[in-house]
DNA sequence: TGGAGATAGATGCGTATGCATGGAAATGCA
DNA sequence: TGCATTTCCATGCATACGCATCTATCTCCA
């Protein structure tokens, strides 16, 4: 019984919090020193970018970047304090709005990713052999991230 | 350039941050749903337990975590309050003091394990086919954490 | 021995988060 | 059609966090 779950279980676990940790906290302190916001503002810009050209609604947001309702809701209205969304009345939903990101926004996304892509390099890339460990990390992961149960 | 990272880092990258938020938020819930604390206070506990019996100083607290300075001061506060440690006046340098695992924190230790441990094992070790494949991802974490750049 | 600098730890301030709730519009159903 | 339920989004409140700073002590060296 003290067999579950197995010690290779319990040491995945434990790495997979402090490697999300130490990774996450050097990239979000790659983009502080450079005076960007958090990653979260980019993951809500790249997903109006690759969303439809008339925007996104807050709740399509919401299950795109996994972060909960209330979340979403702020932090929509720090971008759209800073300038980089902006909100149109919804026409055929009149408890909502659309969002859609502006030409500021556009910029933001344009400062962020060198920055961000080096820091991915840096913490990640540079820490893995080759693409096939890289390609093998990402196959475990996905595994955790479905609510399917293998095995 | 384009090629910098590379899409399997990129995707590794991806992964590690949605899946550790996935598994460590369904972790959290479980605790939470059996009104327990936040997974913080265990850690900070499960080195008391682990550690020397005099006890540890915040300092090494610190180190142990991984939790910055003010937050490891401010859970201890918490921590204190809540009659789970209990600090007393470090003899040898008066600037600080030692944290020692009360009664009260061991039984804290004794209700939170059997929840945390399931819910490892639903959350991790049965999204993974066998220990081999925990081996393995276990592994690839490992190499994320240390500041050694391989390869 | 005295003073500069380093280290341990706490805390003020602004901001982000979780949780619960609120209000408004849409939907379903009698 | 009218009412209950559900969905969408915002927000009040308490808590936690990041950052900078403060005090107190320790260490080291002239």
């Amino acid at each position: 019984m003290s067999e579950i779950p197995s010690d290779p279980v319990v040491r995945a676990w434990s790495r997979l919090v402090k490697a999300q940790h130490h990774v996450l906290g050097a990239v979000e302190a790659d983009l502080r020193r450079a005076g960007l916001p958090p990653l979260a503002w980019y993951d809500v810009l790249l997903e109006l970018r690759n969303g439809p050209g008339e925007g996104l609604r807050p709740r399509q947001l919401e299950r795109r970047t996994l972060l909960p309702q209330h979340n979403i809701s702020r932090l929509l209205a720090r971008l759209e304090k800073a300038g980089h969304i902006e909100r149109k009345p919804c026409g055929e939903d009149g408890r909502g709005h659309t969002v859609l990101m502006t030409e500021r926004g556009l910029d933001l996304m344009r400062a962020v990713w060198p920055i961000y892509r080096a820091a991915i390099q840096r913490h990640v890339g540079g820490k893995l052999a080759d693409d096939a460990e890289a390609h093998t990390l990402g196959d475990l992961l996905g595994r955790l991230i479905g609510s399917a149960k293998v095995g």
